[in-house]
DNA sequence: GTCGATGCAAAGAATTTGCAGGACC
DNA sequence: GGTCCTGCAAATTCTTTGCATCGAC
């Protein structure tokens, strides 16, 4: 339970894909090759991405994808809760993808030396959340708990 | 402990402005007008504050200061760890008041609706994230929780 | 054939930076 | 009087939008 707790079994890409694409089909879109490959590549990446990077991605596997409907898959996505918008304090958002149900649920640590982004989960954050919560009488959604800090190599190298 | 929980006992103001004004004089910098002025109004205000909102407000007062200066007090009140800037999802980064030694530590809870942003304490919660540092073996720095859901007001309205 | 989707480029918004003049010590 | 600070405006970066064209259904 030590350094490699931070490691959430890889998501089902598969399974996200043919989901995502079944639902906006279902919400009236048509499909195309360059939301596709959107669709596809979010899927299938193992990290949060940004819109550059998403991309970038594609233009160097040689489907270049104007950075514009990068950026409307995204809105579309996120209006469908396909995928999870985070702010992590960067310049800019970074998009991962969401399951219904709240399946795969998890949170994130951001390294403030190298800038990785840690996905994990923990039971006990998510009761304190909870009652947290009731106490508060606010109605709390999707939540994404950012924790900033330093990760073991950077601590190590580097007090 | 219902619907006031929310309502952290306010920051001592004054206590803190001297503070970050002797902070900034011992790094060496030189007073003014303008920057005592943003330090003054980030001092006293009870939510957090977008750089354009400070720029609009000493404007309002009277005491118009350049947004470029507004950046560059932030920046070095957030340098000299004085202010805490919060990404809470929106277009623009917030800031609110630090404390030397974490004292008045909290988090915020964002309204996805009406965009409030309220503070919070949780014992619990500070806990969690205690345990669960020491177990993914990653050092949490200044951590800041923000939770997004939909707030009393606003759920009672439309569901 | 209609209407949504795309890509480019222009528009916007937030933040940073260059620079000349002014203020602090 | 030298150096830091300020304000303006230009530059950057991220994201959105207008519009003519293309492609799915």
């Amino acid at each position: 339970m030590q350094a490699k707790a931070h490691k959430v079994d890889s998501p089902p890409a598969e399974r996200w894909v043919a989901f995502a694409e079944a639902e906006l089909r279902a919400a009236g879109h048509r499909s195309s090759a360059p939301r596709a490959a959107v669709v596809d590549l979010i899927g299938r990446q193992d990290c949060v991405l940004t819109a550059h990077e998403i991309a970038e991605e594609l233009r160097r596997r040689g489907h270049g994808v104007g950075i514009a409907t990068v950026y409307r898959t995204l809105e579309l996505l996120e209006r469908g809760k396909l995928v999870q918008r985070l702010d992590v304090g960067g310049a800019s958002a970074r998009y991962e993808p969401a399951f219904p149900g709240g399946e795969h649920h998890h949170h994130h640590l951001v390294c403030e030396r190298c800038g990785r982004v840690t996905p994990f989960e923990d039971d006990d954050l998510e009761r304190a959340i909870a009652e947290l919560a009731d106490r508060l009488s606010y109605r709390v959604g999707e939540h994404d708990v950012v924790l900033k800090g330093s990760c073991p190599r950077c601590s190590r190298v580097a007090g």
